[in-house]
DNA sequence: GATGAATGAGACTTCATTCAT
DNA sequence: GATGAATGAAGTCTCATTCAT
């Protein structure tokens, strides 16, 4: 019976994330994670297979988490039919809410991003599938207001990477690497929001 | 300046650059490197000190170079008194500029990005060092078109690393990631271009 | 005598002999035998002390039954005054009964002579004494028989030895590492049973 | 150039083949090898891919080294036009040759009969070599005197089998357990050579 | 300058044994 | 008596670095 079980992984856990995270994969020995989590060393493989399966089953099981809540924030916010803005105002909300969450498992983030993204290729999987789920509903977005309408796939791919690379630069930057707090997030994404507004639907509106 | 044998040393560079692409910093060993070298064991260690010391020295060494490309690429190429199709074609040539340097050097772009970000305080600061010129290039640009001219240093700051972000995330996706080819990077650059535009110069034409 | 729970105990013995036969002393772990038994790991330790001990007291134990068994089976079972037919038919007797003996304890014949021969020096030990025990009833016979009357302590001891070789490596090859049937015991014992006669009594007769 | 190199090696196997032999395999370390050999924890996998290769190696080259030279004492040494005295000393000849050579190699056989018999399918396969090639020349011995005229194939198998456990249990028990010396092995292989003879040849002239 | 054998610290992992429940 | 999570000593193997030639 799992009892003190659930909490000794949870242990583990929450050390391994906060070693990875500070010293990187190749600098973190099974005996910190251990050291940290209070436990003997053997402990460590009661629960994990080895310390490869730690880092990838943390980020996977984030990661799903995450694509999870994306979805969530950015479902069926904005339309064509609402007004200037109303529409920045649900745009501002969708990208706030994305720096939020990231926030959120900010330390996990970190690790996927600075620290694994070349460890494995289980690890690049993951990360590169979080992407491919941003690109695709950005894409969505693209089409659901007519934009670039002269564009071929590959334009589209680019501009929805490039709109990616806006958020996930900007994030990375101030709420993954430094310290952001509510107000900044506020800032920066009122920042962001602006300039895809201008470079999409902000465009249109123009002539 | 042949000094040493500076054959033997560059040969030895050019494998640690190869190996560390293909394997990252971890999973080469020096004994990897001197066998694709062609060198014993012991004379990697007559031109470098450790094998930390040849991934740092190799970054290092390139980033200067590539600061200073990039300074030249942006150098005085655009200037608010231009007609708008000229602005947007210098633009463009920055653009596709940046992104053929990167192509040039990709091996190392590749290392350091993906590799190497994580690696060392040494090879970050120099990653951060780079993003670093860049943005205050962009910044000066702001300034020098008068945009966003109800901004403060925060949100200067912002936007740069934004446009910086859409650049680096495209040129990682299509340059370093995938082959990108001549005809791939115009393509890009020109969507990337009219992103920027748009959200920048275009933008103020507009009202 | 039900003490503890003897049939506790009894379920590990088996998988103990089992997991011991199968994979050797090294690689069986407690682990292993508990799982057969369908108990849990600290109450191995209820029954036995150690890893070491479960093996030795098998085989000790069932070195103790099978030393009694060939005592019997020998036992004034041939005599100088017996006719040449009746004397081979009683030696076949012996020989078939002693590797019907070492079928019926074949798992445990196999761990000790393949996997446990070389473990301990106990398990050395118990091997020893069983050879020693077939030995001297080998002697005996000899000696009944006047067999060998030029011979000294050593040659005794030689031939004997070499009586017991012939018939421990019948066993091993046939008995313990393949699957004799009756009618292969039969065969095989009549085999050996012919070479023994033929050396011993049998040639007494021949001049 | 391997220089000390070789030498290395043999320090390393010499060192191999005692701690072995003394200890086992599993209850012989790595550590214990190199301490004794003198060299470093690391030189080791200089010159071995792991604990494994090396027990294999020597077992397996000393084993077609033994082979070769039994085929060689075995070599044509007797023939059914022989005086009974001569087939004798020639019979006598091989079995002490045979015994001679075990001596020659004793801790590797100790190694390999005591120790290794059950570690690895690879021990065991070389074993098992060894043990084929013995019976296949004793049959054709058996063939070349038109000895058990009435056995079937088994029966052959059997009565070859029965010889070689009388050899190989007299050799074991003397020569590699004890000391044998050369007084010894000769008092021993007359014995054995007697009781050969009776069982097969000798047994012939019987009648 | 060049070599490559030797070094040894230290990592990961296993598993017999213990002990609180 | 039974459980099974926890322990930690100890083993194998790796690899950056050194050094005698």
């Amino acid at each position: 019976m799992p009892k003190d079980n659930e909490l000794t992984k949870q242990k583990l856990l929450a050390a391994a994330v906060e070693m990875f995270t500070e010293n990187g994969y190749y600098d973190t020995k099974i005996s910190d994670i251990v050291k940290k989590a209070g436990v003997a060393q053997g402990t460590f493989y009661l629960y994990f297979q080895t310390k490869e399966s730690i880092f990838t089953s943390i980020i996977k099981e984030t990661n799903e988490r995450m694509i999870h809540q994306i979805d969530h924030i950015f479902a069926d916010h904005v339309s064509p039919e609402m007004s200037e803005d109303e529409l920045k105002q649900r745009l501002y909300e969708t990208i706030s809410g994305c720096m939020s969450l990231y926030r959120e498992h900010k330390a996990i983030v970190y690790m996927m991003r600075i620290h694994g993204s070349s460890q494995f290729a289980e690890a690049q999987r993951v990360a590169a599938e979080c992407d491919e789920s941003l690109l695709s509903i950005i894409i969505k977005l693209f089409k659901k207001f007519h934009l670039f309408p002269e564009y071929d796939q590959f334009q589209y791919q680019v501009a929805a990477s490039a709109i990616n690379g806006m958020m996930n630069e900007t994030c990375m930057q101030y709420v993954i690497l430094r310290d952001a707090t509510d107000e900044d997030i506020s800032k920066i994404s009122r920042v962001v929001t602006q300039m895809i507004y201008d470079m999409t639907v902000g465009k249109e509106c123009k002539s």
